[in-house]
RNA sequence: ACUCUGGUUUUGUCU
């Protein structure tokens, strides 16, 4: 039965949807457990059969909590907020994942209400459930109570992780929080790429560029979302040709920039009033094998109407390829 | 002691 768990989950993790069907078939049914139930239901998930989940879900008799949190999920994942909690209220014993499974399917459907009443009933609390609190007030720009909860998670002696920094630093940014914002850095012992990436955008938010680009500089192994984030804060902050500059430096570095470069990098120029920096940057996204996209004619223009260039702007948009909305 | 057959939370994106 493991051998063959694993075989499926493996074709599963590697989205070979097909492959682990065709296991499946010539799997005996003996050897079917709850543990193969649960690698189906998010297989599908992951493929968004929602109807194949529900389907190998109910026609199966071997389930467990494992299996009952992955179509909990499957269920959230497609807004069907009232057959997860069916399935939740049904079920005899929650365990932690179950009641974060949950909690989850209010958060992504926008119930926070909901959500708040059912934290306040998880018995013992993980950095998932607490994570889960901190992530969406942060999303939904209640920094406060992001910072509230990240305070109250101490008190409750969970500790946080990445994703709660990641969480809350996002929120020290939002705010402009420099204070704060250092103070939790400070508390981060292992920083992934991904948090490494959030602290670039707050230091930049607290016009702390220097603060900025020495955790760039220090992180080993940069990739285009990282570089992405240098150059659009040296724009943030006004920076328009050093802006330029770092944007050849990371191509020396072997980064290509992709759609969300030039829209991440044009938005800020246009925010800041750079638009010598908007245009240079515009005219060279054809030379990286990229079509100008109507994300970055918009962003051309709000640069040309932000500068006073009126005409221009409506100008660009009326010779645009695309149809403006 | 930890050690992976399965479930829940987080990256760059303008207007």
């Amino acid at each position: 039965s493991v051998t063959w768990n694993s075989l499926l989950a493996a074709y599963a993790q590697t989205g070979h949807l097909h492959k682990a069907e065709s296991l499946l078939d010539s799997m005996p049914g003996h050897l079917r457990d709850a543990v193969t139930t649960t690698i189906m239901v998010n297989a599908y998930t992951q493929a968004g059969k929602i109807q194949e989940s529900r389907r190998i879900y109910t026609s199966c008799h071997n389930k467990d909590d494992f299996t009952s949190s992955a179509m909990i999920h499957a269920y959230a994942q497609h807004g069907h907020l009232h057959e997860a909690k069916q399935i939740f209220d049904t079920s005899p014993h929650h365990d932690v994942v179950s009641w974060n499974s949950m909690l989850g399917a209010y958060t992504k459907n926008g119930h926070f209400h909901e959500a708040f009443l059912l934290f306040q009933k998880i018995p013992t609390k993980d950095v998932v459930s607490w994570n889960l609190m901190i992530v969406t007030y942060s999303q939904t720009g209640d920094f406060a109570s992001a910072i509230r909860f990240f305070r109250a998670m101490d008190l409750d002696g969970v500790h946080p992780d990445n994703v709660t920094f990641l969480a809350v630093i996002e929120a020290c940014g939002s705010q402009a929080d420099l204070l704060l914002g250092r103070a939790i850095h400070s508390e981060v012992s292992h920083p992934d790429i991904l948090l490494v990436n959030a602290l670039i955008g707050m230091y930049s938010k607290c016009s702390s560029l220097e603060a900025a680009r020495e955790i760039f500089v220090s992180w080993p192994c940069k990739d285009v979302v990282l570089w992405t984030s240098l150059v659009s804060s040296y724009a943030e902050n006004g920076r328009g040709q050093e802006s330029l500059h770092l944007f050849q430096s990371m191509q020396l570095d072997g980064i290509n920039p992709d759609q969300v470069t030039f829209i991440a990098i044009l938005s800020k120029c246009a925010q800041a009033g750079l638009l010598h920096a908007a245009h240079t940057f515009f005219s060279c996204i054809p030379d990286h094998g990229l079509v100008p996209a109507l994300d970055h004619y918009v962003c051309l223009a709000d640069a040309l109407g932000r500068s006073g260039w009126i005409e221009q702007a409506s100008e660009l948009l009326d010779l645009m390829p695309y149809e403006p909305d």
